[in-house]
DNA sequence: CGCTACGTTGAGTGGCATCAAGCGCGGTGG
DNA sequence: CCACCGCGCTTGATGCCACTCAACGTAGCG
């Protein structure tokens, strides 16, 4: 199987061999990997290059004086961590690893080349920039008019086809390393809330939920329990060619 | 005084007086007119052009199917309506005319101009897009870690830095042009409590509110109460050329 | 086998929503 | 000119959703 940020790409633009070569040129050159509950990168710190998450989930989070910790965003395989992030001097958040996270550095040239000499490529760079900033605002929607069983129902359903995309899904399940902190922090909720509310989805049937392992037996329901139109994902755009490989 | 968006995108690079003729030229071409409430686009409209924002308010908004809506940014004089849409089909979402709104469209050659043969506006428009990609992440902290009081002074105070930055404050005021039903539909409240909290803040002092006018006496208190930490503005970039204008 | 992290459950509380009514003001038309 | 209306602001009463505090269960792990 093709790496997961590969695969994305390729969603979004019509890949030559010749991209992808590149791609793969640009993105094998250096790698670390960073420990769950570890952070990749730490506000304040100096940009050094753009990282681009192989495996693992990792997420951008902010603290406030006081403890308080919000999740702004959930970085999943194939996600590439700010590309814009280059005019910057120092982070301007931090991002930690949830799981275990393989990363892969892209370098300012390497960038730079695939911004210039491959224009296929850098029409999906900006796919993806457009549609990480889609996320971001139905985060705002889900955080500002949602209940709490709609939010968790809603970012049920976001992880699920966000995965897909990538083909971390097996069939209607997928991992799911979030712990229920992590998911208060997501979505703004008390731990001991998120846990209640989880209850009541699997007394629903709405989701199976064990061994950090997410089911979704029918995905149609949970998407009405969260008000979840995928339109924000831009997955209409996705490329033809996916009528060969799917 | 030059316009807002001149302004903005000069703290954000040193442009050059041949940069500073492009851009009137390119922005200067098409305008229009949108009134109070109106929208400027709406949600699945086809993309014809990048508008700036000349004058006035407007935001972007989602609706959901029962009726809840959910303001997920604001767009100030100087603010440009998403560079990225060109690589769009159809509008994800709407844009609504707060007060009334004077706009200019840019053209898709206008734009690739400046992108490709003005370096320096090309670096200011990517900050341009880095600080509203900031902006987002901390409206979503807003919503989900804040209380109501905490929410209001910080948007406030968000706001009157913004407009501070574009020339648009008078000593320690500057316009509001939201109802308190559009602050809920900000701050994830209803119109009631947003009602209540600022009552709140009047009273002890940290904002006066009249007759859409507001006014901070003491920033450093709002800013406070509202744990307002202007970092994600990312004003410490703002050009050195500055120290001569203040 | 104790430690730690995560999940679960119960009781009590409170922040904010909802419902409802009234006020003030500017706009409009008879 | 004034009655009328609509819109935004204000206020009170009531209730619920979600928070806090606290305790306990459970599983992985050194």
């Amino acid at each position: 199987m093709p790496p997961a940020f590969l695969r994305k790409l390729n969603t979004f633009a019509v890949l030559s061999q010749d991209d992808e070569q590149m791609l793969d040129m640009v993105t094998s050159q250096r790698g670390r990997i960073v420990a769950a509950r570890e952070d990749v990168v730490r506000i304040g710190d100096r940009v050094q290059a753009i990282n681009l998450i192989a495996s693992g989930w990792a997420c951008r989070y902010r603290m406030l004086p006081d403890g308080r910790r919000q999740i702004v965003s959930l970085i999943l395989p194939g996600d590439i961590c700010d590309l814009n992030i280059f005019v910057i001097q120092r982070m301007d958040l931090s991002i930690g690893a949830i799981s275990e996270v393989g990363l892969r550095e892209i370098s300012r040239e390497g960038l730079e080349t695939l911004l210039t000499a491959h224009p296929r490529v850098r029409q999906a760079l900006w796919w993806e920039q457009l549609v990480a900033n889609s996320i971001q605002r139905e985060w705002t929607v889900n955080l500002g008019q949602r209940t709490a069983l709609e939010r968790i129902a809603h970012l049920f359903c976001e992880i699920f086809t966000r995965l897909k995309l990538v083909g971390l899904t097996d069939g209607d399940s997928c991992e799911l390393p979030l712990t229920q902190i992590d998911l208060g922090e997501i979505t703004g909720l008390s731990a001991v809330h998120v846990n209640r509310t989880l209850q009541e989805l699997r007394s629903t049937g709405l989701v199976v939920l064990r061994s950090r392992m997410l089911t979704i037996p029918n995905f149609g329901n949970l998407a009405d329990a969260g008000l979840f139109d995928p339109g924000y994902l831009h997955l209409d755009h996705v490329g033809r060619h996916l009528d060969a490989t799917e």
